[in-house]
DNA sequence: AATACGTGGCG
DNA sequence: TCGCCAAGTAT
């Protein structure tokens, strides 16, 4: 055993482990659609939506998306707003932009083949150390390491590793193990099984060591370290924004929205205008003012507000109150700002806090 | 290195 | 109710 290593692998039978973990993997392996062929760019596709997000959660996304871009042409063409709109409720938006900057790219500088080498993938925008990995072993069959945090919690158990792995650098040291471990013969199974494993078996609280295929290669399992592993610090509290928002309409019907900033939180996604509340003025002024001096709009508020939407976000939670109000002015619609009929709101991507709005909107009109 | 960046599910 | 989590990346 040598001491200035980060892990111990010495006592690891390779092959042995490959073949079981690689086996369990074929007759175990749940049926997913992004594993029905090996086309690079669906891939691509899933392995973006399954950053930080449920297989469940994807699963349909996936569908509409491949449906309504099938191909990295198709993908390349489409609007921005509209492939904005097809993830929807996602979250983690610039994915998807990234993604679309990174297909036209594709398009543009490749012919449309997704690259198969880890310098030129990782170039495209979006795409870091776990998705080109990823894409480079389950699409190409290369024998690169793909870690993302289901392979740090198994490989952690599997060879005692004790780095905390939410720091950054910590990536490095599995994905050295990761160098070691993989099987030259099946990558993409190799790669997939440790990240199947991670999520069927060896799961972060309770994990199922009975049924684990590799236990016997296990240094936590004899160890009966396996729920002091992986060593992950806690996250920090978030922070607390209060808002004040307006549900406005005119005298059509129409309702009015504007498109966020192109950079930061929910970037070029809609919503109903809104503004933070102010300790001292009451929000019903600060609302009213706000609309006449960003857009010169004169509005007539309800008194008091319908809604109170509560909206947590992963290092902040909005608490936004609602006003309904009707359009007074003219509007001077723009790129970011349009009054368009309530039917055709369904045609713009919103975030969940904003849909959330309109849902209670909807329930006041309706008289409940 | 530390922080911004969404959402829904679960104990 | 609430913190933690789930196939990370950009800055």
């Amino acid at each position: 055993m040598k001491n200035n290593e980060p892990f111990y692998i010495e006592d690891i039978d390779i092959q042995a482990f490959q073949h079981d973990l690689i086996t369990w993997f074929e007759h175990e392996q749940r049926s997913l659609p992004w594993r029905e062929d090996q086309d690079p760019y669906k891939i691509w596709v899933s392995e973006i939506m399954l950053q930080q997000t449920r297989v469940d959660t994807v699963i349909p996304y996936f569908q509409r998306f491949i449906e309504q871009f099938p191909t990295i042409d198709a993908l390349a063409e489409a609007d921005e707003d509209k492939v904005l709109k097809a993830w929807e409720g996602l979250g983690y938006y610039s994915r998807v932009r990234n993604l679309h900057t990174a297909v036209k790219e594709v398009k543009e500088k490749y012919g449309g083949i997704v690259p198969n080498t880890p310098s030129l993938i990782s170039k495209l925008k979006g795409v870091g150390p776990y998705t080109a990995g990823a894409i480079l072993s389950i699409a190409y069959g290369l024998p690169e390491p793909a870690v993302d945090g289901n392979v740090m919690r198994v490989l952690s158990r599997i060879l005692s590793i004790w780095d905390d792995i939410a720091k950054p650098a910590s990536r490095k040291i599995f994905e050295a193990a990761v160098r070691e471990l993989i099987s030259h013969e099946n990558p993409s199974y190799f790669n997939q099984a440790l990240m199947e494993l991670g999520a069927l078996i060896c799961t972060p609280t309770s994990p199922s060591c009975l049924l684990c295929p590799v236990r016997e290669h296990c240094k936590a399992f004899y160890a009966g370290t396996v729920e002091q592993l992986p060593v992950k610090t806690k996250n920090k509290k978030n922070k607390k924004i209060q808002l004040i928002a307006a549900v406005l309409t005119d005298h059509k019907g129409n309702v009015l929205i504007r498109k966020r900033p192109d950079k930061g939180l929910l970037a070029n996604m809609w919503e109903f205008p809104q503004v933070e509340k102010s300790s001292l003025i009451p929000s019903r002024r600060v609302l009213n003012d706000y609309l006449l001096e960003e857009y010169g709009l004169e509005v007539s508020l309800d008194t008091e507000h319908f809604a109170e939407i509560n909206h947590v976000f992963t290092h902040l939670t909005w608490d936004i109150e609602v006003y309904k109000g009707m359009i007074n002015s003219e509007v001077g619609e723009t790129e970011e700002l349009k009054l368009v009929p309530i039917k055709d709101l369904k045609n713009f991507a919103f975030p969940v806090s904003h849909q959330n709005i309109w849902k209670s909107y909807i329930k006041i009109a309706k008289g409940l």
